[in-house]
DNA sequence: CTGAAAGCGCTTACAG
DNA sequence: CTGAAAGCGCTTACAG
């Protein structure tokens, strides 16, 4: 630990010095205060731009150039503990190399900067300790509020995250319990998803959805089976298989549908990552997309461009939803129920890997 | 603005009642002090292990009890006014999609925790809003130090990167003033990936490099340029593009590269996300990989198993560079100069698209 | 309209 | 070995 700087009460030796070049005496509002000649409250009510404050303009200017003169820079401890704010917002998600979260990040950190708050990233299993740990350390008013994305939540996390006492939002999914959740409409998707490959003529239509647990996945599965009955066809559970989110997951999986014997003209994929390995392993098993099977996926990404064949996805508001769920949490009170499907536009984007069935 | 909690002095009042469920009245040491019957000097103490501090047993699970029964957390902003640390560290890079990035941003999140701190990411452009700004909102005292990884650096933001008066080290990249860097042996790389392709017989050897301001392309182009030299081959200007580190920029780049009528029989790319483009770009001229061309990239990602055909790469420790940056960060002094290279092993991946040429 | 004062919750030299 | 006190840098009701 680094000794808190000596400094017995120089600050208006330092008043008079050169800007503070970066090393050693910070610079305080006392300083700005003595060097502008004004009281240090003036100060504070001149940087935080408060609109009770009547000043000459003369004097504001005096302020203004005091501040630049000495590089002076407000100090969040200080405020943050004045004001029992950090204007940092926390964000939980299971792994950065996931480009899904990438999207729900930008859009949060962007409306998050928008709104004068910071945004502070973390994964849950960073560094092999428990999501547990980090929300105990991040606990510590480290964070004014936490959004929790994707991924499993166990009971102690759960526990934690309320006895912390601070705002939380889940984000894509929705909690067994309280009410506080911003989704997509991912039924919805499914439906866009599974109504295109309908319309090019597919009747035995296979699905490789998403993990068990995943809230994602049950709507997404729940929108597959809508699109099936609304056309008079019946879901066939040979049809339907599960991967994680993960292009190894998705090439698994289907190696196990094609060995099942059931042969699907298509396949929806609930996951663009998945999608991926759908395709290495069909290639594997000698088929031709979209000739012998038609794949779409759910979420685009620039990389759905360069697959081969370019792969055929439904676009979701990813971003929109970062950014709508770092609004509510902080617009929302603490105990507020939300319960949100931000409605943004979902588009189907055509690519080389549907086609009607030969 | 939200008002303070009012609370006149409710402190003796509160220390008895039942813990803090969240909602409302904060817990402070002093709380946990009266009910342990100890000075919160010494609760102080107990909470932060101090090992000079000698007390009974008998207190010291007193104290535990008291924070236990009161659910007490210790304030960071209180920590950070009297200490002036804030136990965060800051993280800069260009984009979360790349990732590359989230390969860095995982060692360093993992270092960083291990060693008692968190890890703040942003982007440079979040927001749209100039990486300068929120440079300044870190800069108000959010974090102790500052690990800036790729992309272009300003003037202005180097400007006011000292005028903030942290510690600050380059990830990735070295700088053009100051020596304050962590880097990788891109020159290996390029070497082992170029040699890679010797081996196998190729002489007509091109070479998509990365956008002409960044560090990284640099020594990867002369890893490049000496691997050939090596083997009595003259380097082709012809034979040499640039792209952006991005799948599009790589299409770009090899459809110039061919324009330009020069048959390489082999391509080394400096970056795997162009490399994605590499291929789409070869396929769409109806060449053959690596039957007509070979491709190696550098950096290793899941995806590269996925591809049409696989890739073969030159796997970077690049979650080590990132462990590494959040380590010295911590560990040296703002004026110390630092030129490292993270020497821990490079690798080459062999997949499918590489092969002797024809 | 401006200034003086209190106090946010902690840490740590210092005195007893 | 423990406790009382000072003070980190701010903000904001309140008094003048």
């Amino acid at each position: 630990m680094s000794n808190p700087r000596p400094r017995p009460s120089a600050a208006r030796a330092r008043a008079a010095a050169p800007p503070a070049s970066g090393r050693g005496g910070r610079v305080t509002m006392s300083d700005v205060a003595a060097l502008a000649r004004v009281d240090k409250a003036v100060v504070s009510r001149v940087v935080n731009d408060d609109k009770v404050l009547s000043i000459r303009p003369e004097t504001r200017e005096r302020v203004h150039a005091a501040i630049r003169q000495l590089g002076y820079r407000r100090n969040m401890a200080a405020r943050s503990l004045r004001t029992a704010r950090t204007g940092t917002l926390g964000l939980f998600i299971p792994d950065f190399a996931n480009p899904v979260y990438a999207e729900i990040i930008t859009g949060a950190e962007a409306e998050a900067l928008a709104r004068g708050c910071v945004l502070m990233v973390g994964t849950s299993t960073a560094g092999g300790r428990a999501a547990k740990d980090y929300l105990e350390v991040l606990g510590e008013g480290r964070v004014d509020g936490l959004l929790l994305a994707g991924g499993p939540i166990t009971w102690a996390e759960q526990e934690t995250l309320s006895s912390l006492g601070i705002p939380w939002l889940l984000v894509n999914r929705r909690g067994r319990t309280t009410a506080r959740h911003v989704i997509l409409d991912d039924t919805r998707a499914a439906l866009i998803a599974v109504e295109h490959l309908l319309e090019l003529g597919h009747e035995r239509i296979a699905h490789v959805g998403g993990p068990a647990g995943a809230d994602t996945a049950r709507r997404r599965r729940a929108g597959y089976r809508k699109a099936l009955r609304q056309h008079e066809l019946i879901p066939d559970p040979d049809l339907d298989v599960v991967a994680d989110y993960t292009p190894d997951g998705g090439a698994r999986a289907t190696t196990e549908l094609l060995a099942g014997g059931a042969r699907p003209t298509a396949i929806f994929v609930a996951n663009v990552a998945s999608a991926i390995g759908v395709l290495t392993a069909l290639r594997t098993a000698g088929l031709s997309v979209p000739e012998d099977v038609s794949v779409i996926a759910v979420h685009d990404l620039p990389l759905a461009d360069h697959l081969v064949p370019a792969l055929t996805t439904v676009r979701m508001p990813l971003r929109r939803l970062g950014a709508r769920a770092a609004e509510l949490l902080l617009t929302t009170q603490p105990g507020d129920l939300i319960s949100e499907v931000v409605r943004e536009p979902i588009e189907l984007i055509v690519r080389q890997s549907t086609g009607p069935p030969s």
